[in-house]
DNA sequence: GTACCTCCATACGCCACCGTATGGTGGCTG
DNA sequence: CAGCCACCATACGGTGGCGTATGGAGGTAC
């Protein structure tokens, strides 16, 4: 029951996680590393090690922190229409345009960066558990459409790969995809072309 | 003019260069290390610093040799078939089920190291010269069967991007893809949506 | 105002990897 | 067979990150 400040601005876990998702946008896994967060933090070693057991505590729990985050995230995506007929165009053109918001802590980049360690021993988890729970969400959109439970896997599993390799190409290498309105019109297409029920 | 083999298997460049692919294909550029390398192939940094200045130059000459090697097995896969209007499907539905070949050093596995350090300054540059190279050799492709060369621009990024999503998929978490013969089915239908000239 | 408790700084030993220096071995060349 | 040269082993110093230990500084409680 107590709480104290100490001096002014003391650091607290939260600080220290959202720190560790920054780094792993930008520079993977390996970029969280105690020593250089808590440079940028403009803390020491001392700080972290008291709020947390050690290096993996961290990555748990940034992992733990962007699994919640990003499905809360989805789930407001899909609330704003309740329309189930524009639901899916709704959901797919969000995350598709994802990439354009903010700059580097944005959406996809933590995404690639668990992709890229995937084989992680606290990443793999956590990974194809999000995985899953996209798939069937998406799998239960395009079966609200009234397509057969293994079609509508089929094309989710398609919109899901065209996802990831679109937040690929946008994050390696921005300059091959179109930009401004072309851009826009890209992603139209892309999600007629996904959402089409034939 | 010399061409000496000291007491029995001496190591050339060309081993060093196929175990760092290798390493590559495992464990990301991360893994391209000097000392792990020299362990893996039986040996010391001694080696390696004869046949390279540095780690630098062992991965220079890695990425060079994937470049070649990768193009060439695109082209060869493309003169395979002549035929104009199958030499698309031909492609994608070869590069789809690249993943099942072999087992580690294989495809995709190169390509997402790759893409997950499109930052480094040694991967930046061949990565988007060969993601160029496939996404303009894709253009010609859809062009040959008729499209405008904006659509056909749109047709071809939309098939990489694909081919990327499936690649990630697949080596990420190979647990949610349909596997044997529905695997099959699943790139036919891929690769069906993908070649389809509206 | 003293005792405690939270939060952090500093210093230490450890390990992995880099790159260099230097010496050694075995085959080839005269 | 003497020497040279391609190829490699070993040892060294340097750097960066991990985790621990220990010692404050400052607020809080009584």
């Amino acid at each position: 029951m107590v709480m104290p400040r100490g001096k002014r601005e003391s650091l607290t876990a939260d600080d220290w996680i959202r720190a560790a998702l920054g780094a792993l946008a930008q520079g993977g896994v390996a970029a969280v590393a105690v020593e250089p967060l808590a440079k940028s933090l403009g803390t020491t070693k001392g700080s972290f090690y008291w709020h947390f057991a050690d290096r993996n505590a961290l990555l748990a729990a940034a992992l733990d922190h962007w699994e919640k985050r990003d499905t809360d995230r989805v789930i407001a995506a899909v609330d704003t229409t309740q329309d189930a007929a524009t639901r899916l165009r709704a959901l797919l053109r969000l995350t598709f345009t994802s990439i354009l918001e903010g700059s580097r802590d944005t959406a996809g980049a933590v995404e690639l960066a668990l992709q890229a360690n995937a084989s992680h021993d606290l990443v793999s988890p956590t990974l194809t558990r999000v995985t899953k729970r996209r798939l069937a969400f998406l799998t239960s959109l395009f079966t609200e459409q009234g397509l057969s439970p293994a079609r509508a896997r089929d094309r989710a599993l398609l919109a899901y790969t065209a996802f990831l390799g679109h937040t690929q190409l946008a994050h390696a290498t921005p300059g091959l995809l179109p930009k401004g309105r072309a851009f826009h019109h890209h992603v139209n297409e892309l999600v007629e072309s996904l959402t089409a029920v034939d």
